[in-house]
DNA sequence: GACATTATGTTCGATTTTGTTCGAATTGAG
DNA sequence: CTCAATTCGAACAAAATCGAACATAATGTC
C-alpha cells in the first residue's frame, strides 16, 4: 500500500460520521470515484475501515466474527462438556470461571443452580449468570478485550488473590500431547494460573479440538488439575498419566 | 451476508431505543421497506438482533426490562446532557464513568472519542464503548447489580483507588434544593465518593427529574463539583449557591 | 532530458443492491 | 373462531456500484 494524502483526512471523516460514501469522498477531493474507491480498497486492506456498497465504515469493533465463529465450533461437544461440568458442581459453592467458549457454556448450565457465588473475568459470562437471581456474580477487574470479552491484566489477578474459591474452572487454548495446558495469550495464562492457585478443587474444561492444536504459553501440568471434562476419550497414554496425577477425566455424553 | 452502510446505524438506533421498527429505519434512510427487512434479516442471521413483526429488538439477554424503562424515561434530555458533556470531554484523557442511565448515554456520545482511557463499574458503559476501538476500556471489579449491571462493593472501591482520573463523571439519584447530591443506594455511595475523590475535575450529568426527587444517601455537596451538565435550568437560588462554590451549571439543549 | 515509477482518469462488463409486485403468513379485533 | 389489515419474504427487473484494464498525467531518479 503506497501513502495518499487523503488517508488521513477520510479516516477523520469517518471516525467523525462513522461513515463515508465514495460519492461524498469524490467530491470532498475533487476526485474520480474510481480512486476514491483505490483509497478505499488500500485503507480497508490496511484494516483502517470497512468497505460496504457505496462507502465504507469504521471497523465494526464490538463483536468479534471470528469468536462468534468460535463459539458456534463444536458447539454440541461444548454442551455436553458443561452439562457434565455443571452436574459436579454443588449448589452453595463459590466458583471462578474465566475466559474461554467452553466455560460461557459452563455459565449457561448453572442458571439453574441454586447459591453460588460465581467469579469471572467474563463479560459474558456475567451477562448469561445475571439471569440466575440465586447466584451471585462479582466481576473482576482488568483490561476489557473486545475479541472476547475477558478482562486481563494485573488487576485480574490482583482481584482474583482476593478469593478462595471451592472449584476454579477454566479453559485453554491447547493441550499437549505430555499433557501441559496451554493458552495463545501470555497474560491469560497468569490468569489462569492465579485461579488454580487460589482454588482447592480445579477444573478444566476442554472440548476434543484442543487436543489437536498448540499454543505458545504454558499455564501448567496437567497434574494439577482434578477434573477434566471433554467430550472424546483422550487416548491411552494421557489417560494412564492422568491416573497416576490423580486427575480425573470426564467424557460428557452428546445429548442426554 | 453482505455489508450494508446502514448496519453500524440500525444497530445504534436500536442500542438507542431499545428497538427499531422497519417503517421508521425506511423513512430514516430514505429506502423501501423491504430494503430495511433484508438488512434486518441479515442482522438476525449474524445474532445482532432478534426479528419481531413490524421491527426488531435487541437480542434477550442483553436487556433488563425495568432497567430499559427507566433508561427511556427523559430519554431526549439524557442525550442533550450526553451531547454537551461529550464536547467538554477533550481526547486523549483518562475518565471514570459511573453507573447511571445519564452516563450511559454519555458513554454513547463518546462513540467517536479518541485515545481515551475510560474505566467504569457499569457494564453497559463497558458494552457501548467496547465499539470504540479507539478507546481502552477497564473494568473495575466488584458485585453485579443484576437491576442495571453495575459493579459495587469495596472491590470496586479498591479497584478505583488504583487510579487518577482526568475526569470523574458520576451520576445520582437526586439533588438537594440546598445543594446535597443523594442516592438511593449506600454502597454506591461509597463508589462516587471514591471516584470524586480521585479526579482532578469532576462532573455530575443529571436531568431535571433529579431536583424534585429525594434519596437518603448522600455523596456530596455540589460544591465539590466543578461541571454540573443538566437539561432545564435549575432555579436562582441553586444557580446563585454554585456561582459562589465555582460549580459550572451547562443546561444541554434538546436536539442540536 | 530520458526513463522508470506511481497516481489518476476513463471506459465497460460484471456484480451487487434496491425497488416493485404479489401471494403467504402473522397479528389483533370482534 | 373468522376476518380484515399488516407485515413478510420470494422473485424478477432496474439501478447503482464495483473492479479490471488501459491511457494519461505527475513525480522522482539518474
Amino acid at each position: 500500500m503506497s501513502q495518499t494524502i487523503r488517508y488521513p483526512e477520510i479516516l477523520d471523516l469517518a471516525r467523525r460520521d462513522g461513515k463515508v460514501t465514495v460519492e461524498q469522498l469524490a467530491g470532498h477531493f475533487g476526485v474520480t470515484l474510481q480512486t476514491i474507491r483505490r483509497d478505499l480498497a488500500d485503507l480497508a486492506d490496511a484494516g483502517r475501515l470497512e468497505r460496504v456498497h457505496g462507502g465504507a465504515v469504521l471497523p465494526s469493533g464490538t463483536v468479534n466474527i471470528g469468536y462468534e465463529e468460535r463459539r458456534r465450533i463444536n458447539a454440541e461437544g461444548k454442551r455436553a462438556i458443561a452439562r457434565a461440568c455443571a452436574e459436579r458442581i454443588p449448589e452453595d459453592s463459590a466458583i471462578f470461571l474465566n475466559i474461554g467458549t467452553s466455560t460461557e457454556a459452563v455459565a449457561a448450565e448453572l442458571i439453574h443452580h441454586r447459591n453460588l457465588l460465581v467469579v469471572t473475568n467474563n463479560m459474558n459470562v456475567a451477562n448469561i449468570l445475571a439471569q440466575n437471581r440465586e447466584c451471585e456474580v462479582v466481576v473482576t477487574g482488568g483490561s476489557l478485550r473486545r475479541l472476547d470479552g475477558g478482562l486481563i491484566g494485573d488487576m485480574t489477578k490482583a482481584s482474583i488473590r482476593q478469593f478462595k474459591f471451592d472449584i476454579g474452572i477454566i479453559g485453554c487454548s491447547a493441550i499437549d500431547p505430555d499433557g501441559d495446558i496451554l493458552d495463545f495469550d501470555v497474560q491469560e495464562v497468569g490468569v489462569s494460573q492465579a485461579i488454580l492457585d487460589r482454588s482447592r478443587r480445579t477444573i478444566l474444561v476442554a472440548d476434543h479440538g484442543k487436543f489437536r492444536r498448540t499454543a505458545p504459553a504454558r499455564i501448567a501440568p496437567l497434574s494439577q488439575i482434578d477434573l477434566l471434562f471433554t467430550d472424546r476419550p483422550v487416548g491411552a497414554a494421557l489417560e494412564r498419566q492422568c491416573a497416576e496425577w490423580q486427575t480425573e477425566i470426564v467424557v460428557g455424553a452428546a445429548e442426554g
